[in-house]
RNA sequence: GGGCCCGUGGCUCAGCUUGGUUAGAGCGCUCGCCUGAUAAGCGAGAGGUCCGGGGUUCAAACCCCCGCGGGCCCA
């Protein structure tokens, strides 16, 4: 069965229930002799997946199909990154909690347990959206990051780097949300816009009466942390003595960058009196200044704090910046620098400690009113405004964030990051730029990995630490936990933090209480993946990955993660090639999301357009740019499917009625005809283009060459060219050869495209291949086998490509259009037969028109096609007067006679020659108007490499012709409104005289299947004749058929 | 502020590595054609500041520099 209509929906059920029901995956994915490892991206438990991961998983089943197909045994276990805190936010939520306490209220184990079961159950949301998008992975046996064995892989790594000694707990400066108190990874924070305070603040400089460094801070809070002023070396500072413009208050002297200066002094409504010196920023160095709040936060007392050199300082706002190791990333890493103290008197729900002096107790968010009094009072504020920029916020609270050192665990990435680069060279990245410019710049500015969270769901850190004498144990596996592992929630918290060790020193060793970033998890992957260290055979048979593909958000997350992990671990990068792929965006070119409500959901587009077209459509463009998805533009690719399928439907409903001779004639052996070598070099062009662009992950030169190949060369083309071969009733041998080609070129085409259309391809393999399967075993010489997936991936046939047939054929399409263009500007028809075609060209128009005669000859629907190297024309020439009377002045008259009497060889010679001979002078040809005129009855027209000439005169032979075609048109229509069998008979009446048709009777019979013909029939009520009245080229004609 | 990528008819993109006829394709639009595989298809036409500005060159969509806009990542 061949249903008419392509329904990609019916498809779908079909096929997938026949995966089901054989077992096809199964069967498929224990095939094959070489291993492929393959590393799943695991994507965030989200419970829903979107058009990116949709996108990410097409690629990858892509991949894989292929690699199944080319006689690979592929690891394809999906993966889940299923800890932090996205979890555990939205199950605050759905438990109503506001903060950490309201957790430790509730019980950690009972919240624990409530993540895993979210987490699970979100997971088998997604697993669903994914086999929907007929993914082909080990959906049963996933790995999954909250697993026992997949947290012994990791704890193994954080052994692996203690011993290297790469493990260390420093104190840095991390994003913290003091609501959630904890240490933020950056994808944790999302940024939006805030008004804060903008302050100019002025630093009195040490033994430099009235005379101040000024700075600036949005974050007045971190004043009361303030070490240091830094300057950029290279910058021109300067001492201006200023005054108000108000004429109050006295002059003072401040230090700003040369440039700023107007810009400062006019913020605080003051006016520049002189400037006293220019000073290049290096020299600025070492001066020391007066903490603006020594008074109120004590311990700045004593302290000195003084002028350091930053290239980090940009030319904005005053070009010194106010430093606060405790608070800023840049301000430690320059307090490391400089020896500066690290001093953080903000506890961890963000509140000042005693430290701070008169600050303590307050909300550092609430102590910025406070403190900009306090520093208006002791007239150190320069300026004060508000300003609105973009600001980072707990993305589950919502919080602003605040920058905060405290004591974490990293691993020390800048020990190693050396062979990180070498390694970087290793790896086969696609595009080139990704690995060799984006993501070696990123590593080579990558700092210590922030390891830890002070948070409950994820890998407990398996550190324990003596609380007498500091020192630490770290596990390298479950087994060391000395207890029995019953479950996954036996190696989270709170269980792990029961187990305690017994210290050297005879203290008690507990469980520092972090649990690390997510990142952390997915790093270790490509061995935890494998069950490693547990399960050691496979790790040193396939690690490291093949092949991993992710999206370029990845570079700086999984790609890096993993990288870190692996050199750490072992040495060496974790994969051997890097697909990386683009982000889905909008039509409009803008990110999807919520707010914007331009999200488009997968599930939506596959069922509008079908998995197949989906699938086509996101592979159609260069993977590692972003993807602008278009309604339209994927609804295209619905089409083209639909194309295929009526190709293939077309060969069906031939084929399977001569299945029985078409066999036979496979037994004797095929000869091919041109057009049929034509195609088949066509296709093994394909299947080479297919091929390479497999082999090297450009998946989306497969798309463009399946179109050019399929729609255009197979059935807009090659099936127009053998409709008449297919329409004899005889089992004759042309007939033959044109079904074992399209046989095989179906059967190649499907191989070749089944990773990327699995669903069609198997639909057709099992009702079109299986169907014709013992010609495609004797024509293809393969079995049939269960699923088209169990089949080989097409070799390319090089011996079969002919490119001087396959230029020829380009030629005579190009005919045929250059024709078709001649019809319209003629006004002839198409159906309409003509006379002559005569075609002007060179050597290569010459060599098709030999070789394709035939093929021009019934394309163009004419009854001759010749060839010529020059095409007669009839010259004509004018006086172009504008040109020639400055020169002939008098003499024109006489020109123009001798003009005119020019013969047609006359002028051509001329022309060749560039000059006019006109009264013993050479003249320039462009006195010449030079007209050229067809021959009567032709219509000329252009193509890439020559012109034709159509010859579009009708006699009345001709016309009689063309009518018997109009009729025979309008009859085949009203059998299709009669909804007819194409072997059913019929009796056909018409109103009109035989002679218009004359001569053409027998052939009306046998194109429309006629018993017979009744002309001048006078159509009576009673009779049961199915009737039309028809306009046939001015002439009303009534046509009434009915079944014989 | 930095790194990487992208910018080509109304839309989606190819071409750029290696500079060289008239810058291509698909969609959409207009007109026409074809159809016993086709709820389809085919042809023609209109439609272009190749993001802008400089430079190199006999010659630039392509190479170089400076901008602008977008995306990702970082600061």
């Amino acid at each position: 069965m061949f249903p008419p209509v392509y329904s990609p929906e019916d498809l779908e059920k079909e096929v997938f229930r026949f995966w089901q029901d054989h077992n096809i995956y199964r069967k498929v994915k224990e095939k094959g002799g070489r291993e492929f490892f393959f590393v799943d991206g695991p994507p965030y438990t989200t419970g829903e997946i979107h058009l990116g991961t949709a996108w990410n998983k097409v690629i990858k089943d892509v991949v894989l199909r292929y690699k199944r197909m080319t006689g690979y045994r592929v690891i394809d276990t999906p993966g889940w990154d299923m800890h932090g805190l996205p979890i555990e936010v939205k199950v605050e939520q759905m438990l109503g909690f506001k903060n950490k306490r309201d957790i430790e209220k509730f019980g950690v184990d009972k919240f624990i347990a409530k993540c895993m079961e979210y987490a699970m159950k979100n997971k088998e949301k997604m697993t669903e959206q994914f086999k929907r998008l007929a993914v082909w992975m080990d959906w049963e046996n996933p790995y999954m990051t909250v697993k026992a064995d997949y947290i012994n892989a990791a704890w193994w790594t954080v052994r692996k780097a203690h011993e290297k000694g790469l493990l260390e707990r420093k104190l840095r400066v991390v994003n913290w949300c003091p609501r959630c108190e904890t240490a933020l990874a950056e994808a944790e924070v999302e940024y939006w816009d805030e008004t804060d305070p903008s302050i100019y603040v002025k630093f009195p400089i040490k033994g430099e009466e009235n005379t101040y460094i000024v700075i600036w801070t949005t974050t007045p809070w971190t004043l009361p942390a303030n070490m240091a002023v830094a300057v950029h070396p290279d910058y021109i500072y300067v001492k201006a003595k200023v005054r108000e413009k108000s004429g109050e208050g006295g002059e003072e002297v401040i230090v700003v960058a040369r440039d700023l200066l107007e810009e400062v002094v006019k913020k605080g409504n003051q006016e520049v009196v002189e400037i006293l010196e220019e000073i290049k920023g290096r020299e600025l160095e070492g001066i020391e200044y007066e903490h603006p709040l020594s008074d109120e936060v004590p311990y700045h007392k004593g302290k000195t704090h003084k002028i350091c050199l930053a290239n980090f300082v940009a030319a904005e706002n005053t070009g010194c910046v106010h430093i606060a190791p405790g608070h800023g990333a840049d301000d430690f890493y320059l307090g490391v620098e400089y020896g500066l103290e690290v001093f953080n008197p903000v506890n961890d729900s963000g509140v000042y400690t005693e430290q701070a002096g008169k600050y303590a107790g307050m909300n550092v968010r609430d102590a910025n009113k406070v403190i900009i009094e306090d520093l208006k009072q002791k007239r150190f504020l320069f300026a004060e405004e508000k300003i609105t920029h973009r600001y980072g916020h707990c993305w589950r609270c919502k919080s602003p964030i605040i920058y905060r050192a405290t004591e974490q665990w990293f691993i020390a990435v800048s020990k190693v990051k050396d062979t990180m680069l070498e390694e970087i060279e290793r790896v086969n990245w696609v595009p080139e730029w990704a690995g060799l410019s984006r993501f070696k710049d990123w590593v080579s500015n990558a700092r210590d990995w922030c390891i830890s969270r002070q948070r409950y769901w994820g890998i407990p850190i398996p550190v324990w630490m003596c609380e007498k004498c500091s020192k630490i144990k770290v596990i390298g596996s479950v087994d060391e936990l000395g207890i029995e592992i019953e479950n996954d929630m036996d190696v989270h918290r709170p269980k792990v933090d029961m187990i305690t060790f017994k210290c050297e020193c005879g203290g008690v060793m507990k469980r520092v209480p972090d649990v690390f970033d997510v990142w952390f998890d997915s790093g270790v992957a490509s061995w935890a993946t494998l069950n490693f260290p547990r399960v050691k055979d496979d790790f040193e048979r396939l690690w490291p990955a093949d092949f991993i593909t992710e999206g370029h958000d990845q570079t700086r997350g999984w790609f890096y993660s993993q990288l870190g992990a692996s050199v750490v671990s072992f040495g060496k990068a974790p994969y051997r090639t890097v697909l990386m792929h683009g982000f889905t965006l909008d039509e409009y070119g803008r990110k999807m999301s919520k707010s914007l409500g331009n999200v488009i959901k997968p599930e939506e587009v596959v069922e509008w357009i079908g998995v197949d077209a989906f699938r086509l459509y996101v592979l159609s463009s260069a993977l590692w740019e972003d993807l602008r998805f278009s309604r339209e533009e994927a609804e295209m690719f619905r089409r083209y499917l639909n194309i295929v399928w009526n190709a293939v439907r077309f060969a069906y409903i031939y084929m399977s009625l001569d299945k029985d001779d078409f066999i036979e004639a496979c037994r004797r052996g095929i000869t091919f005809r041109i057009e049929d070598r034509w195609i088949l070099s066509r296709l093994e062009n394909f299947c080479k283009i297919a091929k390479d662009a497999l082999e090297s992950y450009n998946l989306h030169k497969t798309v463009k060459s399946f179109v050019n190949f399929f729609i255009e060369d197979f059935s807009r083309w090659y099936l127009q060219l053998i409709r008449s071969r297919v329409w004899e009733e005889k089992a004759n041998p042309s007939k033959m050869a044109a079904y074992a080609t399209v046989l095989k070129v179906i059967d190649k085409s499907i191989r070749i495209l089944s990773p990327y259309i699995p669903v069609l391809a198997e639909w057709i393999y099992q009702h079109f291949l299986k169907e014709l399967s013992e010609a495609k075993e004797l024509l293809c010489e393969s079995h049939i086998k269960e699923s088209i997936f169990m089949e080989e991936f097409p070799e390319v046939e090089e011996e079969l490509i002919d490119r001087e047939l396959e230029n020829a054929m380009e030629v005579a399409k190009e005919i045929f259009e250059a024709t078709s263009n001649a019809r319209q500007k003629a006004k002839r028809k198409l159906r309409w037969p003509l006379k002559l075609l005569v075609v002007e060209g060179g050597e290569t128009v010459k060599r098709a028109v030999e070789m394709l005669e035939e093929i021009i000859k019934t394309q163009c629907n004419v009854k001759e096609v010749r060839y010529t190297d020059k095409f007669e024309k009839k010259v004509r020439a004018s006086v172009n007067y504008r040109e020639a009377g400055p020169i002939l002045k008098d003499r024109i008259k006489a020109f123009a006679e001798f003009v005119s009497g020019l013969k047609g060889d006359e002028i051509n010679r001329f022309i060749e020659e560039g000059e006019v001979e006109f009264d013993g002078e050479k003249l320039p040809v462009s006195l010449l108007n030079i007209k050229y005129e067809l021959p009567e009855g032709y219509v000329d027209a252009e193509f890439s490499c020559g012109r034709i000439y159509l010859y579009t005169k009708m006699d009345e032979d001709l016309w009689r012709e063309c009518l018997a075609r109009e009729i025979v048109r309008r009859i085949q229509e009203m059998r299709k409104e009669l909804d007819m069998n194409v072997e059913d008979f019929i009796n056909v009446a018409l109103n009109c005289d035989e002679s218009i048709v004359k001569g053409w009777h027998d052939y009306i019979v046998r194109e429309v299947r006629a018993k017979n013909v009744t002309f001048n029939y006078s159509f009576e009520s009673e009779e049961d004749w199915y009737i039309r009245e028809w306009n046939v080229e001015g002439e009303k004609i009534v046509i009434g058929i009915r079944k014989a």
